[in-house]
DNA sequence: TAAAGTTACGTTGCGCGTAAATATC
DNA sequence: GATATTTACGCGCAACGTAACTTTA
């Protein structure tokens, strides 16, 4: 499948401000290159996950379904994260401490 | 970040069959695709995760804290294939049920 | 006509494979 | 020397940005 942490952050930060445009800007991205993630990741998933109009975004009903796993996701990826630095600074405590 | 599943793939195929050269094998890939995938994985993480050797590979502390995060993400991202596809079905049930 | 999203298109960077190098048993 | 991994290098595709287009309120 093939799906990676940026296409699950973009996705995410999209259905919560409802907007391609803001969030692009918010992601330091044009709006094209969002509209293209966002495409191909509906296209690896086979599903459509937004409902687009003049007014903005809405979710679709696999839409919701997705953004749940994909925040669990994110907050797997973040806790990576924060337990190897963790383990890291265990080292360095350990260097210190001679 | 930008780590995507393919990535977590390979590292956990690796660390179960202990060889890259088995694992490129299994995968379709080259080892030296492989390898760079590997070490691209450690410096977007910014630690070493496998030990090399002639004899094959360990994994590090940091390796198998990775790992444990690693199959709970793979599996989520089943649980979302799953759902979407039993949606799916569901809708196409109500189409046939005319 | 303004503000949202999309399509078209050229460029660049990343991931791959082939081939050569290195290391350890 | 056989078997493991890594480095070097060239190529193709995927992701981006700019610019032009489309839609709807």
């Amino acid at each position: 499948m093939d799906i990676d942490s940026m296409d699950l952050y973009c996705f995410v930060k999209v259905a919560y401000q409802k907007s391609i445009t803001r969030t692009a800007h918010h992601l330091h991205l044009t709006q094209p290159a969002l509209t293209s993630r966002l495409q191909k990741l509906e296209a690896k998933l086979g599903v459509q996950l937004l409902l687009r109009s003049s007014k903005g975004i809405k979710l679709t009903e696999e839409g919701s379904l997705f953004l749940k796993h994909a925040i669990r996701i994110l907050k797997e990826l973040n806790a990576i994260e924060t337990e190897l630095n963790k383990l890291q600074e265990g080292y360095n405590t350990i260097k210190s401490n001679h």
